[in-house]
DNA sequence: CACCATTCCGAAAAGGTTTTCGTGACTTTC
DNA sequence: GAAAGTCACGAAAACCTTTTCGGAATGGTG
């Protein structure tokens, strides 16, 4: 910056002004300045910036799981959202499922200076663990958790798909061509979103004045789904599944496959997140659409405001799925 | 740190030499500053850390499109490996699929001053431009390429699969199996790993005297494998179909299905990468396995190295993938 | 012509750490 | 018992910006 300032014969001061856009220099001397810069391929350093004005422009993204697919969509909305936004965005894993894993991952990034957070990292208990944190360090870190256990941690704004809501769509879809119970596939409970869905499908049944099965155990995998739909498979009164997700949706397939079992004409099958792939298995899937890329922007938007006002903010912002019908799903053949 | 300095009645370099591990200071002593630092939820400043060492414990990772499963794997991999190596990862995503995209999140990445770029965005042409930027800035920004042109771009050392060889042992399992010639749905020829695979593709047919049919466009989405699974089931002369990826493999299984062609019966069909659902699908898909978490260690490895010795270093870094044998191929019927 | 506003820019402090150098105290060695 | 060496720590500079304040030049006004 100095050399700069010296080519353009100013002071490094000016230059600063120029880079920063302050209105008062003169548009001769910017230009000037402007050639300089670009003559000397000069780059701002951040960690001075960020050391004189407390800012360091980036926030944090605490994951789990990319490989999966919800999070991994979300990476990359929220990265465009934050770029739109001015920020960079510094991601830290949880090493694993767990309690301090997650409360690393947020020192790393809180460490490194992050103006906020946004996680898609799960394990209610270890958001019971982070209000902690956030306690210890009283709420001046602006933070937003999407698919956070919002009974456990009221004091932090999420956003989410309304899951309950999606899963009573796909049951309610089942009840109304007659199946006369719809069994379910759940995701790992450690979940919030896996618990949410499972008690929308649970109410759903309920409210209908059916029988409520009891759920299998899944890990959002397709191996975990083969497993589970082996089961149901050998099972003549099974009917319909609901499954906690796509993935798993496909392994209950392949397990109906497998046993001979139809579908839809015997089985009719309902996932949940409607994957790019979901129209091109066999049979299409049938299954709850949500909008990723408008949750990272919304979460984005969360997280910005929060930024701007120096508030923490709270409150659920959900979004309504959508169910998309295609030819997993049949009526009961009576 | 000057309030820990304080409460602990040493000075701040004192406790820069505790926080930093350095020898000479009496255990007591730093005892006395660590129970300080405690009692004052002491954080160090990294910009002033960065300022002051001139380094920033961050790596970026520029993505394209980290919705397709491999990159989503490696910036889950690569990250994995980042945090054990001690370094921070920062994330820009190129906008679109061309050289100002690509060149615009280096530039970002550069501007927050990382020590070393891993490149997962493809666009053999926008390496050229990189190329061009690494040499207005010479040298010294340790980068590798994950699945770069190599042609295009010896100066950069890549690290990836050996595509070729993965699609030769796919096509010539086919041929193996008494198909006359292999048809190809390839991906977009921006990527070069789209590219290669075509390559061993055509070179494993002519090799075995076969005719090497046109290959047919896709965009690695089960919605082009599809379209292309159309157009090739309509021909009955395929007997042997080889995809760019798992996903348009699913396109291709369901179009085929669609026509009445059964597969493996009258077609076969193979996929490339793997997915963990590919186990699930109907029928169970043959494909070509790819090692990713592999791939991102030793894409960190090598950019660790780069950093350590401050020398870019070249060369190619390919592993060598394995064809995994499942349903969806078998002899033909003569 | 003197005075005031306004515009443009420089001087200097501040931000929190690392690092080099220096100093005093203590230990070793002949 | 003195010289040499080691150890523990403090003083101060350096890293590169931003920001506040003040000064100088310019232009306009009474």
């Amino acid at each position: 910056m100095r050399d700069v300032a010296h080519l353009a014969g100013v002071s490094h001061q000016t230059v600063s002004r120029v880079v920063n856009d302050h209105p008062s220099v003169r548009s001769e001397t910017r230009a000037r300045v402007l050639a300089a810069m670009r003559a000397l391929d000069y780059q701002p350093n951040v960690a001075a910036r960020t050391l004189a004005t407390n800012r360091s422009q980036t926030i944090g993204l605490v994951t789990f799981d990319t490989t999966l697919f919800g999070p991994s969509f979300m990476v990359h909305a929220i990265e465009r959202a934050a770029r739109e936004a001015g920020y960079f965005v510094s991601i830290a894993s949880a090493r694993e499922l767990n309690v301090p894993s997650v409360h690393d991952a947020i020192r790393r990034l809180r460490e490194q200076a992050v103006e906020g957070i946004i996680t898609l990292a799960p394990v209610a208990a270890a958001w019971t663990a982070l209000g902690r944190s956030l306690l210890d360090v009283p709420a001046h870190v602006p933070i937003v958790g999407m698919g956070i256990d919002a009974h456990a941690m009221p004091e932090v704004p999420m956003v989410a798909v309304d899951n309950a809501a999606g899963a009573g769509l796909a049951t309610r879809h089942l009840i109304a061509l007659g199946h006369r119970t719809v069994h379910h596939v759940a995701g790992p409970p450690e979940w919030p979103e896996a618990r949410e869905r499972m008690e929308g499908w649970q109410c759903a049944l309920s409210d209908a004045g059916l029988p409520v099965p009891q759920a299998l155990p899944g890990d959002w995998s397709a191996r975990s789904g083969y497993a589970a739909g082996r089961a149901l498979a050998a099972d003549p009164a099974v009917t319909a599944v609901f499954c906690g997700n796509d993935q798993m949706a496909i392994g209950v397939l392949r397990a109906m496959h497998e046993a001979g079992r139809a579908v839809p004409g015997a089985v009719s099958v309902v996932g949940f997140d409607d994957l790019p792939e979901a129209p091109y298995l066999q049979p299409p899937l049938t299954t709850v659409r949500q909008d990723f890329a408008e949750l990272g922007r919304r979460s984005m938007h969360l997280l910005v405001t929060q930024i701007a006002a120096g508030v923490r903010q709270t409150g659920q912002h959900r979004s309504a799925p959508d169910l998309v019908v295609r030819e997993s799903t049949s009526a009961l053949a009576s």
